[in-house]
This record gives C-alpha cells, structure tokens and sequence, in this order.
DNA sequence: CCCGAATTGCTCCATATGGAACTATATTTT
DNA sequence: AAAATATAGTTCCATATGGAGCAATTCGGG
C-alpha cells in the first residue's frame, strides 16, 4: 500500500491530490538543490523575488512570499555570502538593505530553474498538450483566487 | 507584489501553481490543526493511515507515507499518549507493534477530515462541477504516473 | 542449534524553522 | 527639539525534522 491508493478515498479529492503532488515533485528537488548547490528552500525563493525584481528590500520578500523575517534574513544573509546576491545599505534610510541577484547569483538560478523544467517535463509526460493548457488553465483559476480565501472562517489566522 | 504574480513568469507553470496552492492552502490548516487539536503533520498522516486501515505497524506506515522511521515513531508515541490510537505488541513478532485507531481517534480525524473538506470548497468556490471534474481526472493522471518518475534521472535519490 | 544478517522501533545529534524580543534608524507627535 | 512610535534587520530560543546509529528480536545458512 502507498500514499497513492488512498487517493480515491479521501473527501477532498482535489487538494489532496495537489498536496500529494506537491510533496513527490517538489520535495525531491528541493534536496536535489540542497546537495548539489547547498541551496535550501528560504534562499530559492529569495533569488526567484529578485531574479523577477531586483532592487527589493528582505522586508518586500517577506510580504511577497509571506514567510517570517527571520527567515528572510537567514536566507539573505547565506546567499549574501555565497555571492549570489549583493547587499547594498540604502543611502535615503539607513535601516533599509536593498538587494541584487548577481550574475553567478543569476547562472545558479538559471540553471535550477532548467532542472525544475525538465522535472515539469516528466512529471506531465503523459499529459497531452491540450490536457496541459486546460491543467494549467484551472490551476490558474484556483490560484488566482487564492488571495480571497482567507475570508473564509476555515482560512482565518486565529 | 506577490508570489502570486509571479506566476506567469516561472518556466514551470504547472509545477509552481500546484507547489504554490499547497503552501497556501494546506500549511494554514496544517496550523489551525496544531493550534485546535495539538496535532502536527506526521500525525495526520499516521491517522490518516490508520483510518484507512487498521493493524498496519510503524514500518508499514514509513513504506506507505515515504516518511523516515524516526518521525514516525515519534508521530505514533505521541497519538498513543493522546488516546488517538491504541498499541498492541504483536504476538508472533515482538519486534513489531501493531496499530488502530481509537474511537476517540476516529473522531478526531472525522472532524479534520470536515475542515479540510470546507476548506476544499472555498478553494474550489469558482470552478463548475464540471471544471471540478475535468481538474481532478488530470491530476489523477499525473499522480498516478508519479511512482514512474523516479526512473527520471532528475529525481533519482542520490 | 548457532552465529551472522536483517528487521523493528527508538534515541542522539545536527539542522531548519518561526515567534518574540532586541538594536539601529526613521517618522510622527507634542 | 524631545519623546513616543514605527520600521528594517537580526539574534535568541524553543520546536520540528531527518540521518545515522542503537538495542531487542527474528530469520537464515551452515
């Protein structure tokens, strides 16, 4: 028995089946990326904000990826190390740090970003093209309304 | 901005919208979950094993979850001391410690189960019945072709 | 029957994570 | 201008997690 045959049995049948996704694809990258670059998960996402928008602060990353500034920092602060980014106290407020992803920030990121392509390539395999437009389609449509969920009461923070 | 506005620009569309519901649906109620009943992920997972069959043992659910031994241990000795589940040394193999789930277990994981069904519907509040079919037979597909991909050099082990 | 190998569940330790408090700087109020 | 408040980034601490190795038990080949 596996995770997999309770697929059907489960009364949330399509969280279930993204979260169960979630961790046989993205897991396992996640340690890839962890052996082969000594880059974890806090840091990935960091170079992604920056890698889409330079100039940012680790106060913007943490309202875009809603993670603890703790965390942010940790992350910014390895990297800064790593030299795949680049830390620049502001000269208006000096509280402010803004960052830059570097260009040996920017090769690394490319090149996760290739094997996280090549992994989408094997996870949809047996997915026509039309069957991935309409994938992504839906996804999509659920994401996008993702920002309005926590009006929920089963989504309040507390 | 937001996480969410990057979506367009990853080269993995698929992938991260499917990453990024889990992190916004799935650890809100992982959170609610630990704040109202005291229950961690593991645990989740050893009762949602359990609820779906009874008897199995601690290495059982390692092999079906893909979770390390030592997390699971631990997941049971604490369900155990909650009441959720009963231990049983078994009789023919004193190595092994047979597993079910109490009533009072059950009815914890029923109502879990209640809240995360809630929580499905808001998730899916914008999607027709139909879409809501055409959604879960897709991701169907892909989740029961994940067993195959670690034959995919991109998710080999080590 | 016996000894090495395998299996089960657990503990030890190293690391990842997040809440809360702290330091330094900037802004607002009086 | 001084005091109170707010903000950015960091550190401290408590907890969650997983790898490796451990003790107890069972299995398998001689």
């Amino acid at each position: 028995m596996k995770l997999i045959d309770i697929l059907d049995a489960v009364p949330f049948p399509v969280a279930y089946r993204i979260a169960f996704l979630t961790n046989f694809w993205r897991e396992p990258l996640l340690k890839r990326m962890e052996r082969e670059f000594g880059l974890i998960r806090p840091e990935l996402t960091v170079l992604m904000c920056l890698s889409f928008q330079s100039g940012l602060n680790a106060r913007d990353i943490c309202e875009i990826t809603e993670q603890p500034s703790n965390t942010v920092s940790r992350a910014v602060v390895s990297l800064s190390t790593q030299k795949l980014i680049h830390r620049k106290r502001d000269a208006k407020d000096a509280r402010r740090i803004t960052l830059d992803i570097t260009e040996e920030g920017r090769r690394v990121y490319d090149q996760l970003m290739e094997s996280f392509v090549e992994a989408e390539r094997v996870m949809l395999a047996n997915l026509s093209k039309d069957e991935i437009n309409q994938l992504t389609k839906l996804l999509d449509k659920i994401a996008k309304d993702a920002p309005n969920w926590s009006r929920a009461e089963i989504f309040k923070d507390l």
